[in-house]
DNA sequence: ACGCGACTTTGATTGAGGTCAAAAAGTAAT
DNA sequence: ATTACTTTTTGACCTCAATCAAAGTCGCGT
C-alpha cells in the first residue's frame, strides 16, 4: 500500500494518510520529523471499544490496520453506525475536546495516533496537511450523503448488496481465471449485527437477505463470513446505483 | 447576522462565511480584496435548480438568502435530500470539477459565488481559508451524521419533530412571553414533499404525522406553513434524542 | 470429544409506513 | 368570482421489514 511516487523510503507506518499523502507527497523532512515526534502507535482487540461518544479525545488517528466503526446510540438503545473505518482512514476531530461518536475495534486494530495539541500547532505552520484533511473530510463527507440515500430510499435487499460491493471495492481479491470460482472473493469483516447497525436494518433481515442473495446465485458462501461474487455487475444490478456505482467508487 | 468582533465595516456580503468567518477573522484587507475581485451575485427564483449532478460547476458560493437543497436521485426517480442549505452554508467542492448533487433553490436565493481557479489559488496562498473550510466541511460532516441516525433509525414522528426543531432552532422569532401564543413560531420553508424527500418518508406519511402531532397538541398550525411550537422541550421530548438535542444545536 | 457462549438462520406474526385514490384547501391568473 | 393548477389531507388497503421465538452452527477452552 506504498503511495507511488513517495520519495522517502525509511517511512514505517506504511498506512498512514498523513504521512503518505499530506507530508510524503510534498516530501519536506522537518515535517516528517514533526510528525514523528507527536506520533504513537495503539493497538486494541477484536469488539474493544477506542472511545465513547462524549469521552475526552487528546489525539487524532489514522487506522494502520484492522476495521473500526462510528457509531452513535439514542438513549433507548437504538444504534446507527455512521462511518467505517479501513486502513488509511482519519479519526479524530482537531478542535474538539469530546469524541462525538463511539468508536469500535470490529478486528483487531492498530492506530497511528498523533497527540491532538501538537498536531493542531502543525496544521497551523504546515498548510497543506489542513488542504489534505479537507480533501479527506469532504470525501468522507460525500460517503456519508451516499449512506443517507441508502438508508432513506433502499430497499433492504439493496442496502445489502450496496454494502457488499463497497467492501468488496475496498478489500476484494480478484481470483486469477481459471483457480477456483471466478470473481471476487473476501471476507466480511462484520457480524451480521454490525451489518443490521449500518445498514439500517435488523440482525435478522440482513441474515434474510443474505439468504435471498446466496439463494438466487448472486453471492457464494463459505462458512458465513467468506463471500464469492461471481458476477461483479449482477452485484451491482441489485443495489439501485447506477452503472458506475456511485461516489464511492 | 454580522459576526462579532468583526472588524471590517465596509463588508457587504452580510452572509457569506468565507468573508465573516475565515477572512475578517484575520482582517488581511488584502485577502479581502483578492476575494472581492472572483466574487459575484446569483439569484435564483424558488424552484429553480442551480445545477443538476454531474454538470460542469466552475464555481463555489455560499448562500446569502433563501433556503436550497442538496439531492440525490436514483435511476428510477427515488430522491434523498442529503442537505439543506441555509444562509451562511457554503456549497461546491474545491478540486472537482462536477457536481455531485443536485442543488435546488426552494425559496428566492441569493448566491455569492467565487470562480473556483483563483478561489482554489487563493486556498493555495491563504492557509486559513483550508483551515475554516475544513471546519465548515467537519459541521456538515457531523450534521450528516446525525441524518444517518435519523434516517436509519427514527420513527416517522420522531423524523418530523426532528426536523421541526431544527428549522425552529435555526429559524425561529422567540415571541414575546404575553403576545399571541407563548412559544416559537416559523414558516416552513419545504413543502410537504421536500420535507419527505429529506426525512426519507413519503408526502403523505409526512401529512399524517404533522396532523397527529397537531392533534396532540405538541405544535399549532395556521394556515399550512405557519407553525407555533407552545413547549419547545415536549417537541424534543418526541425526537428520540437526549435533552441537549444532539450535534445539530 | 464435550460443553458453553456467541453468532446465525429460519419461521410465524405484527405493524409502521408505503401505495393508490379521491377529496379538500390553498394560490394565481383571467 | 371562476377556473385551473398545485399542494395538502384523509381514507382504504397492502407490503416490507420489525418483532418475537426457536433451532441450528461455529469457535473455543477444558
Amino acid at each position: 500500500m506504498t503511495a507511488p511516487g513517495m520519495i522517502f523510503t525509511h517511512v514505517d507506518c506504511a498506512s498512514c494518510p498523513i504521512r503518505h499523502r499530506a507530508v510524503c507527497a510534498r516530501c519536506d523532512a522537518d515535517e516528517l520529523a514533526e510528525l514523528d515526534s507527536i506520533k504513537y502507535y495503539r493497538t486494541f482487540e477484536a469488539g474493544q471499544t477506542v472511545v465513547w461518544s462524549g469521552d475526552q479525545m487528546d489525539f487524532v488517528a489514522s487506522v494502520v490496520d484492522g476495521i473500526a466503526t462510528l457509531s452513535q446510540t439514542m438513549e433507548d438503545g437504538r444504534t446507527q453506525m455512521v462511518g467505517l473505518l479501513l486502513p488509511s482512514d482519519f479519526v479524530g476531530r482537531p478542535g474538539r475536546e469530546e469524541a462525538a461518536y463511539d468508536v469500535t475495534a470490529t478486528t483487531k486494530l492498530t492506530m497511528c495516533c498523533f497527540r491532538k495539541g501538537p498536531f493542531e500547532k502543525l496544521m497551523v505552520t504546515t498548510p497543506h496537511i489542513a488542504q489534505r484533511l479537507l480533501e479527506m473530510t469532504l470525501d468522507e463527507l460525500d460517503a456519508a450523503r451516499e449512506w443517507m440515500l441508502l438508508l432513506g430510499r433502499k430497499t433492504a435487499r439493496e442496502k445489502i448488496a450496496s454494502l457488499l460491493s463497497i467492501i468488496a471495492r475496498r478489500n476484494a481479491n480478484i481470483n486469477a481465471p481459471g483457480g477456483g470460482l471466478p470473481g471476487v472473493t473476501f471476507d466480511l469483516p462484520l457480524t451480521r449485527e454490525a451489518m443490521a447497525d449500518y445498514l439500517g436494518l435488523t440482525l435478522e433481515t440482513v441474515s434474510r437477505q443474505i439468504s435471498a442473495l446466496k439463494k438466487d446465485g448472486v453471492i457464494h458462501l463459505e462458512g458465513k463470513r467468506t463471500v464469492t461474487i461471481p458476477d461483479f455487475d449482477r452485484l451491482l444490478d441489485e443495489t439501485g446505483d447506477d452503472a458506475d456505482g456511485g461516489i464511492l467508487a
